[in-house]
DNA sequence: AGTTAGCACTCTCGCCCCGAGAGTGCTAAC
DNA sequence: GTTAGCACTCTCGGGGCGAGAGTGCTAACT
């Protein structure tokens, strides 16, 4: 049974170590916490608290540090959410709005945001349609007497391109004509449409193109690229003062590694904000890690953000700033189309 | 003056030292490199390449370590390139012709296979024209009533994409018209070309088309951005077992303080390879670092291949790998077009 | 019954010391 | 010019040790 007074110290125990990254001491809490009670009242229900799981001891005579649970059970019930700033969104639109090139520039720049705000490494992953793509539009371009450039673009703005080879040659008349002439049996086709039709028309060439077309249109979800930024910050936590941990967490959040981390959350709602602490992820070898986690956009282009760093992790601070960025991203992204 | 023998046996530190990163005692030498005098004689040898400045001393009874003008000795005279197999080769085309997807993830691929090869941090650039960009050919696609896409492709192939509002509300079929009309004067145009037509142009919503385009036309080149991988192999090198320095090397790696870095090599021809040693890095703070560069393409569409690594580094096989990687990839660009 | 002072006990951490080992530079002989 | 021999230097790892921090328990207090 988590008492008030239980609670509180877990509070405290949690705020503290997530500061100093020291080992809490009943000393330390009273003295800089302003618990109106002696060391040794504290000391007695920091065994309780272990006793019911919420804290550890890394040895005999260190203090106590939160156990997965204590931050759990801080994340759900014991804190108080740090909101941001007015200041802070203003300094963060102002540097989103500063973005001159297109989407991956801006996801980049997000990215970057992200991690200086929370102080930790920050994820976003490109945003993409959740249901099929369709083709909003294709278009062709000249590139030499054999050769075409197809652009496909998606329904959701995303453009896609792919070479086509010709066996007529064409002109770049001859080729926008051959594409409005496709565009108009195309347009609004998935994949599969688009296959069917492509196997109707008599011209090798006309068919090769909506084959290439049904291929952009059902490119998986183009390479979910995903953009990193903060890492040299994080590893200057204390967590990684051995190089072998510091050597483990490079490796880890090589962009590729955290697509299974971050597939977990694939079904949350934009809106939502999920917090995976410690042993509740699934990858076994990341104890050590948290993530906090949102999803952004709508249905026809979504994407997530996330930040991840040690368990020992500002969560008060670190959960209002994905939210908010991720609901400012699906706000931008909505303007965009 | 560099005797034969001398030469020979700087040549064995280096390659010594650079396989075990220890320093090379005389005896080692003799013992597992072969050579026909004593380590007595050896030493003599030593000392003096050490007051000609070849070789250091970490402390008094250590051994030696090459300095930065003993790699460059090395590197210029003493060393023999070790090629590229057939084996080898076959399996970098074969990775490389994986990627299905465009440009970005041909570019990404191709630093991991060259940090592979290397067993170091492999940095590529994406190409970009030397000469101003040229517009081969613009086109709009309605994304709702009042706005449009305007995609424009550069000569070099380049997609780039603006959203512009329309005063004029528009639907598809107009925008096409409007497109060609366009294009017909457009087409070849420079940046500033595209802007003064657009105060030609009577029609204001063409004329923000214009303008739009002249942007586009005119953007630094696209964001230059940088793909790198390899970190994480880099980072087991002994030299960085001290934390800190590890964790300046990944501070330094992040891609925006490498552009420094290669943009001295710019002016680098396809098909030359540029060694830069330790202290010959013009960045003050990366002494133990060497870069191997070489620049790849034509001038339409010229980017940077390059390995950064400490300086002890094995420059016989890295410098014509990158070399490999970088004529490879002027090739595949070329073939592109 | 809950709280607190006091105290013995435990464990870590930084420090010093020291011996082993590796490697050099020098000298003297070949 | 080369080499054996040797004294000398410096690093590195391990053991020992004392200081300090923090706990858990007991007994007294409210």
């Amino acid at each position: 049974m988590l008492t008030e007074r239980r609670a509180t110290i877990l509070g405290l125990v949690v705020r503290e170590y997530v500061q100093t990254a020291e080992p809490v001491s009943s000393k330390a809490l009273v003295d800089r916490r302003g618990l109106d009670v002696s060391s040794a009242t504290v000391r007695n229900e920091m065994a309780r608290l272990e006793d019911e799981g919420y804290i550890t001891h890394p040895h005999t005579s260190a203090g106590r540090i939160p156990s997965d649970l204590g931050y759990r059970t801080y994340v759900q019930s014991l804190m108080a959410e740090e909101p941001v700033g007015v200041e802070e969104q203003r300094t963060i639109t102002h540097q989103l709005h500063q973005v001159a090139g297109g989407l991956d520039e801006w996801l980049s720049l997000t990215a970057t945001i992200l991690a200086g705000a929370v102080g930790n490494v920050a994820v976003v992953t490109r945003p993409r349609a959740v249901a099929a793509g369709r083709l909003r539009h294709l278009q062709l371009v000249e590139l030499n007497a054999e050769t075409a450039l197809l652009v496909a673009v998606m329904d959701d703005g995303r453009l896609r391109q792919r070479l086509v080879p010709l066996r007529q040659p064409a002109t770049q008349t001859q080729l926008l004509e051959r594409a409005a002439r496709l565009n108009a049996r195309l347009a609004g086709m998935d994949g599969s449409g688009a296959r069917a039709l492509a196997s109707d028309l008599p011209d090798a060439d006309e068919a090769a193109i909506a084959r290439a077309a049904a291929e952009l249109i059902e490119e998986p979800r183009g390479a979910e690229e995903t953009y990193l930024d903060g890492l040299s910050r994080a590893l200057r936590q204390p967590e990684f003062a051995d190089p072998d941990r510091m050597l483990d967490a490079v490796a880890r959040l090589q962009a590729y590694r955290l697509r299974t981390l971050l597939e977990g959350a694939a079904d949350a709602q934009p809106g939502e904000t999920r917090v995976v602490i410690g042993s509740e992820l699934a990858a076994d070898q990341m104890q050590d890690w948290s993530v906090v986690i949102a999803r952004y956009g709508d249905p026809e282009a979504a994407g997530t953000v996330a930040v991840v760093g040690p368990t020992r992790m500002a969560y008060e601070r670190t959960i209002p700033r994905v939210r908010y960025i991720a609901s400012l991203m699906g706000q931008l992204l909505h303007d965009m189309r």
